[in-house]
DNA sequence: TTGAAAGCGCTAACAA
DNA sequence: TTGTTAGCGCTTTCAA
């Protein structure tokens, strides 16, 4: 067994003050000045020679409810959630609130294990960052999940897509990536692949939708055969690449569903001494990878911006009917696309 | 006020069950088997019905112990760092702790900040990761509290150099470099210049010291005005790159003290045209760096399995003299560092 | 304005 | 093996 733990208690504070244990609470922690001046500083003076530092668990049982808010991402090493993090840490700490970070390694039981796990520290919000699949079942269990946690009083927001009828930051994938399909056929390329990451992961499927979408205004179809699923990251993007050259050749222009599977897919092709002959498209326009070469056309999405509004939404009076907060991407041209001359 | 929490509690379950409050306690969070294995499975039965979720508070004020971790950190946007905490992530989760990350944005209060917070949230532990400044004050109040934390029971462990007398991780950023300098003259090189980093940074200025011992060991000296200081994050490295070439002129070769400041003065050298002829070499290894080009020379540091060792140190009993782990870096050559040949 | 005392939900002696 | 009960440290009525 560990050390027994023998901390300055608030009885310690009040005695050493020569007050009793309701006035200390309120001279410290208190809200209302109901305390006299001169009493408060005695109690603030103890508190001080003491190291006091109040036993945050004890205050949350005793009031019901804690600061603590519960971050759940799929992959903190990810720079798309490390940036998320940081922004809802940002506003956490400008609102005085502890952030609990649970990474899920993209397994959807995951987050619900670790929404039950918050629930049980009572903490006063959960935020989910995930591409949730398509996985009814595990779905079905986190909706359960997180309507028990808002029954007991909890504030929930998801970052994704709207899956569930929680607040939500919705992240406008479709949209972005029907910009960017849009711009990449007026830079006149027209035979297109696609890296599409993983079978059934939404956010995944939601970016090749909308860029299929944005090249069919202009009749430009992505050949069945020229989609190649993968994992959602540098390797999957890598070893897709490879594949899709050998069985397609030399594409124009390939699109992959996010950037750090771009800077895996300009790996591949420069491995084969192509990066200057295809072109590549990412998604996020990830902060790290844009001194990158070819510089990465992508879309950029507000990471940061995005973890922030979450954290604030949650701490909003929750609606009788649950917000949605859309944040769109911006498309960003750079050189790994520089269009094409078609005589 | 936010709605009252009116979640299960083990009395419901309890009753529920017709067993006393103990039993139930016993069945669902006990240790010992001392529950007829029928009754356990009422008990078990009841809180599925119910949705029990243990209210984790009470049952550390009950326990006088958490099974929370602090990690803080400096910027979890910076992929040193979020490798590091998904390492501790990762440890704390094969361990059932929850993980609760801060970031100090490199304020060095902070770090007292949140120590004293997780004091009274009476974390099991803390896991400090930080390039703490030589800021003698803040250190001396860092030390207090995390000595006010140890003696009311709490585990205390740093990542990066032994200043405290506490467990640690020790980073060999002097070693790491001086292998690195050593390398970069065996290629040739003669002339350098550092992109050091701010001053009173020690990580920086370990960095640093330990490159020019490398060189030093052949004679090889850099000239002080070759040493710029500056951020330590992309824009740091761009900056005083471009400050160096003005200054000093084309260099042969450049150490920016971290990848990303390497990254940033490789962008400042395409800008010139002179990404391949002023060689760059980084420090840390980091992986979404892996695919610059020219693929950058670096100091690999096994940033996941660094956060993995900080965990397992905090979770083992404290010895009576302060553990220190070593690791040190490994010298990756890649091609922003081709070498010289010398007519 | 202050103090006494009743909880908050749970654990862990101690009895039965 | 089970139940009773006294805490854990704090907040918050309710009286004084």
């Amino acid at each position: 067994m560990g050390a027994k733990r023998c901390a300055v208690t608030l009885e310690d504070v009040a005695r050493q003050a020569g007050v009793s244990l309701a006035t200390a609470s309120r001279a410290i922690n208190g809200s209302a000045r109901t305390v006299r001046p001169e009493i408060r500083e005695r109690v603030e003076r103890a508190a001080r020679a003491l190291n006091y530092a109040a036993n945050a668990q004890a205050q949350a049982v005793a009031r019901g409810r804690t600061n603590l808010v519960g971050l759940v991402v799929q992959d903190i090493e990810d720079p798309y959630f490390s940036s998320i993090a940081a922004g809802a840490m940002r506003a956490a700490e400008a609102n005085g609130l502890m952030v609990s970070i649970a990474g899920t390694g993209r397994r959807p039981d995951k987050e619900v294990e670790y929404a039950a796990a918050l629930r049980g520290l009572r903490a006063a919000a959960i935020v989910i960052a995930g591409s949730r699949t398509d996985d009814r079942d595990a779905l079905d269990r986190l909706g359960a999940e997180l309507d028990a946690f808002e029954r007991s009083g909890g504030r929930v927001a998801l970052i994704g897509q709207r899956r569930l009828p929680v607040d939500t930051v919705v992240v406008a994938n479709r949209a972005g990536a029907r910009d960017l399909g849009t711009r990449l056929v007026g830079l006149g390329y027209r035979s297109f692949g696609v890296l599409a990451g993983p079978r059934g992961l939404l956010t995944a499927a939601d970016r090749l939708t909308g860029f299929a979408e944005g090249l069919a205004a202009s009749d430009v179809v992505v050949p069945h055969e020229a989609i190649m699923y993968g994992e959602f990251d540098r390797d999957g993007g890598h070893d897709a690449m490879l594949e899709l050259l050998a069985r397609r050749g030399e594409v124009e222009c390939v699109f992959a569903v996010n950037d750090v599977m771009a800077v895996g897919a300009l790996a591949a092709l420069r491995s084969r001494g192509l990066e200057r002959t295809v072109a590549v498209a990412g998604f996020d326009d990830i902060t790290t990878l844009r001194d990158v070469t070819p510089a990465l056309t992508t879309v950029r999405l507000p990471l940061v911006e995005i973890g922030e509004a979450a954290l604030e939404m949650v701490l909003r009076e929750p609606a009788d009917t649950p917000r949605r907060r859309l944040v769109r991407g911006e498309v960003v041209l750079r050189e790994s696309t520089p269009g094409v001359r078609r005589g």
